[in-house]
DNA sequence: TCTATATTTCAATAATACTTGAGATATTGA
DNA sequence: TCAATATCTCAAGTATTATTGAAATATAGA
């Protein structure tokens, strides 16, 4: 991952829909969920969530796959992996504060 | 951390200069840098290097001290830590992809 | 083919964020 | 107190991002 993707992924999270629609789905793993299951669980319409879920895509954390009339998302957990852990190496050079943080259950 | 810290995190860290600031100030450690010196470092305007030091500044990720005519800026790593703590256990329930990108040196 | 369903795209508007340069504030030393 | 240094604040302009509702596209089934 370079530095305009993990900007990318980065500023897709910053923002409170995309945050929840990711936490949504990160609930529904493997199965994923249809764009308007994800709009009614953030509360948003449908034009919407569109725009935030292809916001995710494009950013890589999510992809999407046509099923019939549905669109299903799902997190793609290497690529939130891959953010994170730049975070963790490359930009925090594996500090201990914040290795800490991501291996002690309960600290932080 | 809660939902709006975490975003306003995410947030500070999405901007080219921000980051850049923010991996700068990692290499400098507890010792921190100066404004002046952290501009120069990142190719930007005082005026430039203060607001967004003061983004980062106010979003947690770094501390502001007084030191004469200087003020010397430290990552916060326990709030760098918190902020990817809460990417891997709140926000991704620790899914084993994401735990394995973190833990595994030189996966991802 | 027609209709209903699921989702996206588009255009207009509103809200936020970034950059720049000028000027203000804080601190130090002569 | 005055001048120099370090940094911040402010205002204006520009750019990016988010929201809304209407219209377009894709798919499925009668």
């Amino acid at each position: 991952m370079n530095e305009d993707q993990i900007i990318g992924a980065l500023g897709a999270l910053a923002q409170e829909t995309r945050l929840r629609i990711l936490r949504y789905l990160v609930t529904k793993g493997s199965d994923g969920a249809p764009a308007g299951e994800i709009g009614e669980a953030v509360s948003a319409a449908s034009s919407r969530a569109s725009f935030h879920l292809s916001t995710l895509s494009n950013a890589g954390l999510v992809t999407a796959e046509r099923k019939s009339r549905q669109i299903i998302y799902r997190v793609d957990f290497q690529a939130m992996g891959g953010m994170i852990g730049y975070l963790i190496k490359d930009c925090c050079n594996n500090h201990q504060d914040v290795v800490a943080c991501c291996q002690i259950p309960g600290k932080c």
